[in-house]
DNA sequence: GCTCTTTTTTTCGAGCTTCGAAAAAAAGAG
DNA sequence: CTCTTTTTTTCGAAGCTCGAAAAAAAGAGC
């Protein structure tokens, strides 16, 4: 149950909520400050003086913009870059990319490798893992040690952010990634669904589209969603949860590519479109490796007019719609951004996802639903992974009480 | 965004805290207080010494049990039933109970009434509320009014918890109960989904087992569904949420009584499986005012053997394990409670919602999931009403400060 | 019956924190 | 150069929680 509150903890509290509103905001005067968390001015002042006295903060001096309005000028506050670093990486099918991110949010260095990831061994994929930011860091010098490191990958985690639980990627389940990153490193690690990054960044980038209610799926070779509800990200109780893809879309339906049939994933999902429109029968094995000019060109083909192509993109958006009406009878009716290269087909899904959720009980609120495309996953995942990891390492900070340790950047 | 932390606010707070912690142990010691909300003894004395003088807590001192250890005795705190009563009401098909309940969360009254409320009006159905109410604070006498109503109905409500937007109990929709009726008592008054309300009293009945994540699964004329995730209630974005009998099982099947087809109800709804049993076919339109022998002798028949009836809780059952994986497949496994008189025949549906479940992707941990079984609806709905509506009281209380009005058993 | 031990509860001063008011600082307006 | 306006800092007051110590209330032992 809930604890209570100790006199101590206020403090630092509210030294996270001042970091979170300037993260937020960018660049805001203390006066901002007080507005949005509703403090008085005295406090943000003493917290701020605190905070840029341990460097994590920055005086904006710079801002020559003769200003508008009269009396003293509103002094920006800012992130201090240099008050840490963070390591993000993302690891899909074959491919890997990883890059530092500083305190602000900005990439510093970014690298890729493309391992044939299905043909390694679960310790070679750690490895593999391991390489790359270890190849990253060394270009940096040794100066800044990384506070934390974060891992998006395609596949399912456990409730703890410690361990891929399953994943399309890799014959090899359980991997104790985390695990593996902190012993190599000696900094905390910790593992997340990609397409719940997705959902993250999309939050921080866009906080007037999504805010408190909206739903992140990602359109590709399978189907992941991040979903976020009442302003935070929804996790499964043991896992990373979330698995839209694999809700049951036709009973006994499809072969799906985790082994079950009917999964909306089955009929949506890159190899399904495509098994759809080879006329290939609904339980043969789900093929791997179709290129994605492969798909493309199918796309052209289901634009151009009838045939077994415009049929597959049909029945996937079916599929889609009536999937989401499902989660829509759930959590109610929330915008929607379809993620990914799949995502540049949604002109031929749009009219049955639509047409589905129509016949779904979320059918009398379809006007509130609204479709955005964002056709590239890859930086809404590093965003997203940044963030938090970023937001780990703020709860560090304000975790410090008195005794703070010297960030990297420390000013005095 | 979330809002800073006031000075003034922590005493609130732990006020809150502490009378949580009374009603959530029943008699706790200030030790048990202090242990289970990490506060300093200092603090909890202070704190429960406020609130004996304010008159919300009591000491319990006929503990004539022989203490079994040394020392001074611990004195037990409980909550003063005299400090408030509340109202609840439970409105279902052609069903009204109202009753009262003190601030230790005890029935003072009770009353029922069988109104038809598939024929009543808009007004009638509110003013039969409003008298029944009436009824029963006559009943007690001018000296304690209540502070606060709360009413769980069948059907769907908006997020704020004021208008029933949809109900399967009446032809009309957007009924503005909880307007009504604080223009009626000039007391607050909410309305929530009743299945909502059998989740939040399984969590206060039995914490052991429905504690952070559980789903409450209502099986009678229609299906409906009260999930706790991380501890809270779960509830749509706009609306209660959680139709769970309304996530679509088969695209395009059974006519369901929401009017589209294919909805989990449309296989598991009373009125569902005496259709399928009678041979209808699926489309027929849904039979209202189906008797419960009715259903009980189809159970019977059912049991006995092969045939229509036997079928007919096969696809139910069916309807239900798909349903339940899709949800699984979002939020993961959790205990599942089925509440109500269809849970009598749960034996009958066990086999196919197990088998159901094991053709989904949550099957892997289908070893997580129990199921078991509350015949008894309105008990749950009504304590579930009732710590609600103390839960605000409690809210109201500690959101008093220095200020305190005085309670109705004020002491000092 | 008396003293010792144990446990719970209360008391009290210290140390923080936030707040409001007032002062200081930093600009533009005239 | 002075006045006005707005932001930021300073300072004393009030309130809260905490730890230590004291008080209270029992049983244990002789």
């Amino acid at each position: 149950m809930s604890v209570g509150i100790r006199h101590d903890d206020l403090r630092r509290r509210n030294r996270a909520m001042v970091i979170s509103a300037v993260r937020r905001a960018g660049q805001p005067s203390r006066t901002e400050i007080a507005a949005t968390t509703g403090l008085s001015h005295s406090t943000i002042s003493a917290i701020s003086s605190d905070l840029i006295a341990e460097g994590y903060l920055k005086q904006v001096k710079g801002s020559e913009q003769p200003s508008l309005k009269r009396g003293r000028p509103q002094v920006a506050l800012s992130l201090n870059p240099a008050a840490a670093t963070i390591v993000v990486a993302v690891l899909s099918l074959n491919f890997l990319s990883a890059a530092i991110v500083d305190y602000a949010g900005h990439v510093v260095v970014e690298q890729q490798r493309k391992p044939s990831t299905a043909a390694l061994s679960k310790s070679d994929l750690v490895a593999e893992l391991v390489a790359i930011i270890r190849q990253l860091l060394a270009g940096q010098g040794t100066t800044a040690r990384p506070l934390r490191i974060v891992l998006a990958i395609q596949g399912t985690t456990d409730a703890e952010a410690r361990t891929m639980r399953w994943s399309p990627i890799t014959p090899h389940s359980d991997i104790a990634f985390a695990d593996a990153l902190e012993r190599q490193f000696a900094i905390p690690a910790t593992i997340e669904n990609d397409c719940n990054m997705m959902a993250v960044a999309l939050r921080w980038r866009d906080p007037a589209r999504y805010r408190d209610d909206f739903v992140a799926i990602l359109l590709s070779h399978g189907i992941g969603m991040g979903l976020v509800l009442n302003g935070e990200l929804f996790t499964g109780t043991r896992s990373s949860g979330g698995e839209f893809g694999h809700m049951t879309h036709m009973p006994g339906g499809a072969l799906c590519r985790c082994g079950r049939r009917g999964c909306v994933e089955a009929y949506a999902g890159n190899y399904a479109i495509w098994r759809n429109a080879q006329c290939k029968p609904e339980d043969s094995v789900p093929e791997d490796g179709i290129e994605e000019a492969d798909i493309q060109a199918l796309a052209v083909r289901a634009r151009a007019g009838e045939g077994a192509e415009r049929e597959a993109y049909r029945k996937a958006g079916a599929a889609l719609g009536f999937g989401l009406g499902s989660l829509f009878a759930l959590i109610d009716p929330a915008p929607v951004a379809f993620v990914g290269a799949g995502a540049a087909a949604f002109d031929i899904l749009e009219p049955e996802i639509r047409a589905a959720i129509l016949q779904t009980a979320s059918g009398r609120h379809a006007d509130a639903i609204s479709f955005d495309i964002v056709p590239d996953e890859l930086p809404l995942m590093r965003q997203g992974c940044a963030m938090r990891a970023l937001t780990y390492v703020d709860q560090e900070i304000f975790a410090v009480g008195t005794t703070a340790p010297a960030p990297a950047g420390r000013v005095a």
